[in-house]
DNA sequence: AACCGTTCCAACCGCACGCCC
DNA sequence: AGGGCGTGCGGTTGGAACGGT
């Protein structure tokens, strides 16, 4: 199809917004809602392509973006995503609620992705870069096989994203938030096309409120109405899996927030959380999946847990077991070159490749153990 | 204090895709 | 059917901030 340039570029301006221009833009789109970017700039005033005036927007002055660190369980999410969708940062933002694709890619590209490097797992293909122990029998067989459903479902994952941008952009009810600007200042909205309105900062200076919430602690996802499309039996539930992302409850009061995080990850990895994480999952989470027609058979145990309840409980068994398993590795220990086949295992620290086979498992079934939760706790199902 | 290398992230660029005419 | 338009997406980059020497 056409494609046209994105905006006639003489006379525009680029580089760094400033405060008044963001002001502009802001005061706009509350009033106008965005409607056509292209046309947008010349009503706002502004000396922008159209195209700028949308990142610009979505990336930052959007009222409903969480910004500050990422918890520890964005990060897990954020990886565990990426192991199934790849560079679909779009996609694994739908995931994340308040978090803008451009944000997560920024982070994987700068932590994340060295992190997983450092571990001795291959960033793009989420497996031991010694792979060599996957080689063998059944285990590339079984590979292959979670490469297909992971396929699979990342096709399903966009089609649903999809769905869910398209429902996105019909609902209209925002409630109160905050979100800042490069320059600190701190926006106050309670509106948005259509629903958005200024809160009556009337000097022209958005104002900075120091009673606001923090932006990492506004998360609240009774916010983010389910769409109204694709609802499930479990949509009150829908939510659960990141409930506890960002809230203003004791992981982030505890401080625990990325650099925090990464303590955490180091202090968390030995083998006894290691079993406990995989009895946890045995005990204590079910699922309701749309993969659980697909068995999966892996040597060594590897079986979709499983109920019929139709209760979910995802909660920080899975995310302390995959932090375990990454955090064995992580932060200033040395790898050598058998990288994380060396103690994954932590207490174990034997560095054989069983143990190697077993994390790698572990990591897997940790992802796998998302997509399986995925359809019915993600905002959008 | 000055310099230099590294890290981080906001913003840009160009392609792809869907919609409309 | 095919072209134009608008927008979304992912890769890349520029420069500020930071840390080390």
């Amino acid at each position: 199809m056409g494609r046209s340039p994105c905006c006639d570029k003489v006379g525009l301006k680029k580089g760094p917004w400033t405060p008044e221009e963001d002001q502009k833009l802001l005061a706009y789109i509350e009033e106008h809602g965005h409607g056509s970017w292209r046309a947008l700039p010349v009503k706002a005033g502004l000396q922008r392509c159209g195209k700028s005036c949308r990142l610009r927007w979505t990336n930052y002055l959007r009222p409903d973006i969480k910004r500050g660190k990422f918890s520890l369980q964005e990060e897990q999410t954020i990886i565990q995503l990426h192991a199934l969708l790849g560079n679909r940062w779009s996609a694994i933002a739908t995931h994340l609620p308040k978090r803008t694709d451009n944000e997560i890619k920024n982070y994987w590209n700068t932590h994340l992705k060295k992190r997983l490097a450092k571990l001795g797992i291959d960033p793009v293909t989420h497996k031991p870069k010694n792979d060599a122990l996957l080689s063998t029998d059944g285990q590339s067989k079984n590979a292959a096989n979670l490469s297909h459903m992971a396929q699979w479902e990342s096709a399903r994952l966009e089609a649903e994203a999809r769905l869910v941008r398209e429902s996105k952009l019909r609902s209209h009810s925002y409630p109160p938030s905050a979100s800042t600007s490069t320059s600190g200042q701190l926006v106050n909205k309670t509106a948005w096309n259509g629903g958005w309105k200024k809160s009556s900062e009337g000097n022209g200076v958005l104002s900075t409120v120091n009673d606001l919430e923090s932006p990492t602690s506004t998360l609240t996802f009774s916010e983010t109405a389910p769409p109204p499309v694709m609802s499930t039996p479990l949509g009150a539930n829908a939510m659960t899996m990141f409930e506890f992302v960002g809230t203003s409850g004791s992981s982030h009061e505890a401080g625990i927030i990325k650099e925090e995080g990464e303590q955490d990850w180091k202090g968390l990895g030995n083998s006894t959380q290691l079993q406990e994480y995989k009895e946890g999952i045995d005990n204590s989470m079910s699922f309701t999946s749309t993969l659980h027609d697909m068995t999966l058979s892996m040597e060594g145990g590897w079986t979709p847990e499983r109920t019929n309840s139709g209760q979910v409980h995802v909660g920080n068994v899975i995310e302390e077991g995959f932090t375990s398993l990454l955090l064995n590795d992580s932060g200033d220990r040395s790898l050598s070159d058998n990288g994380c086949e060396s103690d994954n295992s932590g207490g174990t620290a034997n560095g054989s490749g069983s143990d190697s086979y077993e994390d790698n498992k572990n990591y897997w079934n940790s992802i796998l153990h998302l997509v399986n939760s995925s359809p019915s706790h993600s905002p959008m199902f």
